[in-house]
DNA sequence: AACTTTTATGTAATCGATTACACGAAAGTA
DNA sequence: TACTTTCGTGTAATCGATTACATAAAAGTT
């Protein structure tokens, strides 16, 4: 049914050349004020829509952005992608959305897909593992595609990031940990060739000796981000001569995975052990007995993000900005480690 | 610095025409194997990468497809989401996120948007509220993209839609309810001029008719989906000359309000009281006392509504074809609702 | 009046790929 | 040999918008 209106559709109605129409329409101050006013009264009367293909081919610019995450079904990747739309859609951007579960060859592969498609920018963060993806990252900076890391980054000249202070937050989740009275206390970390997980065991560390702890490489646990990882975590800490009497895990599924296990052996929390996770993800505060937790603000990270991109994206001169952006941690304390107050 | 290389570069370097190239790099078979070989060899030497928004404009087809969803930070639809981008990633297209908010206002832009941005297809959650967008939805018709509805659907002729089973999911949580000897069962509603809600409070209807209960009005609460509307509605039914024993929600939120408020007022679950909810939210599984609620398999709705998308794609003929599918809901029993075994 | 400047619009190239049509050369047929 | 097919490639239009350059008309200047 509905034909496309073109330019020269609405042109060769008013007796005038395309090349007038697309200056009326865009405010052009060259065109007399009354043969404006035709153009755009026709335009509407035709219901006329401007081709974006025509205008991205022409332009170049697709006025589509990428974000490549491990997966969109998880709390803190959702909210920054809800983040990244609602700052970008006022400016005219579509967000298109890739996957990565964690595995570095998809990465490579949506990278280079997103730049085929000529997307103006790309926001992303990385997978866990140790990727070899430089040559996929330099193909776009080469593009002058703007490339901002969020949350998880990669050391990139020219590359900007928005993260939290992964140390800080490490540092205060473990020193409200001491203050609670816990003497030692052990830490679930995750993949520590990423620097949010090297940062939180790192703040973790620092915190103890600050207080005049001992850090003990044996009560650092390395493991997956999942309730299961969690339980088998406090198995094994709980085989050791001194087992500790507090975690602070890098990941809020671990933390969970832990006070299960800690309940099934009939350990009481706060009490007799205290647990402080990362993420803060919707369940910490669910739970009936909550979980303390560092918040990340995905939400700010995800406008954040969008922001620094919106700042780099007009600056088609070669030079290059970096811009680094780190976002305060907030501690959420609940009742997982609170014992001065239930 | 890397220059755009296009047909006509590697036309050039051969002394062919573009056209040739172009025929040679589309297995065009009139073109000579040799040639075809000497035009491939070379378009990789010079990293030649064909220009989508060229073949976009040409073809009329961006090979993006268009998601608008009430929130994408909500673990149901970000899952469904997944299951969408899993199933078109293979097949070359690129996901568009958008997000209502639940203003109809922001549903109609975000239409005309994506049929603005050409997308190839649209797949659609509908918002709470009533909304008057026909107008919209009959563009997109007109336009012959295919518009998918799933999950909350709205009657329109030509859209089909994958929807679960809500009448039954609504049917099998107050089964179970009675049977684990539940007498008097609430229902918390959602807006019912949403299919999805009318649905589950007609299965609950039908299930306490068929099992010899009475239906009353007064057990009906309209609530929004939050932990506070829960806690809102058990105090509006503990006020009644005969509270009900239980209660069946269809949102998992207030199913949680609801069992933090009866907690609040020392009332064992399920002891005294069942709850259920309704989506199988990850947060009821992790509880300490776990909730009841029904699946709506969020992953499996996604990947069929890109599958009805596919199929419905290349019919470029203007048969339209409507389908409705329709998912099998699973109802996951757990500690709120098991008087039989803890 | 003659010349310059300004104003408003037209002409045509461009973005990069696809494709209907045309055409010369080679191969097949009678 | 003369005529028909087939094959492989070139020519040029097309998708829809933007824009440098050209130009005619109007307005301003001396």
């Amino acid at each position: 049914m509905s034909e496309k209106i073109t330019i020269y559709d609405i042109a060769k109605k008013l007796n005038i050349t395309a090349a007038t129409v697309s200056r009326a329409l865009n405010n052009n101050p060259k065109i007399k004020e009354s043969t404006r006013e035709l153009v755009i009264k026709t335009a509407e009367s035709m219901n006329y829509k401007q081709n974006k293909l025509a205008l991205a081919l022409k332009s170049g610019r697709s006025n589509n952005i990428g974000v490549i995450v491990p997966r969109i079904d998880s709390n803190f990747f959702a909210s920054v992608i809800r983040g990244i739309e609602e700052e970008l859609q006022p400016h005219g951007y579509q967000v298109i959305i890739c996957q990565t579960h964690e595995d570095p060859k998809r990465e490579n592969e949506n990278l280079y897909t997103l730049i085929d498609a000529q997307v103006d920018g790309i926001l992303m963060s990385v997978t866990d593992v140790t990727p070899d993806n430089d040559k996929a990252f330099h193909n776009v900076l080469e593009k002058n595609v703007p490339l901002i890391f969020f949350d998880r980054s990669r050391h990139i000249e020219g590359v900007s990031s928005v993260t939290i202070n992964d140390f800080k937050g490490g540092y205060i989740a473990t020193k409200h940990l001491i203050n609670e009275g816990c003497r030692c206390i052990a830490h679930l970390s995750g993949d520590q060739s990423l620097d949010i997980f090297k940062n939180r065991f790192l703040g973790y560390k620092q915190a103890l000796l600050d207080n005049g702890m001992t850090f003990n490489e044996k009560y650092v646990i390395r493991s997956k981000s999942s309730v299961e990882a969690g339980k088998e975590a406090v198995d094994i800490l709980l085989q050791l001569d001194t087992p500790p009497d507090a975690i602070f895990s890098s990941s809020d599924f671990a933390a969970l995975g832990a006070i299960q296990e800690l309940k099934e052996r009939n350990i009481s929390i706060p009490k007799q052990f205290c647990v402080a996770g990362f993420s803060n993800e919707p369940f910490t505060k669910f739970m009936e007995l909550s979980i303390t937790s560092v918040d990340q603000s995905p939400l700010e990270m995800g406008k954040m993000s969008a922001r620094v991109f919106l700042e780099q994206v007009d600056k088609t001169d070669t030079i290059k900005i970096e811009k680094k952006v780190v976002l305060a941690p907030e501690l959420h304390i609940r009742k997982s480690s609170s014992r001065t107050k239930t």
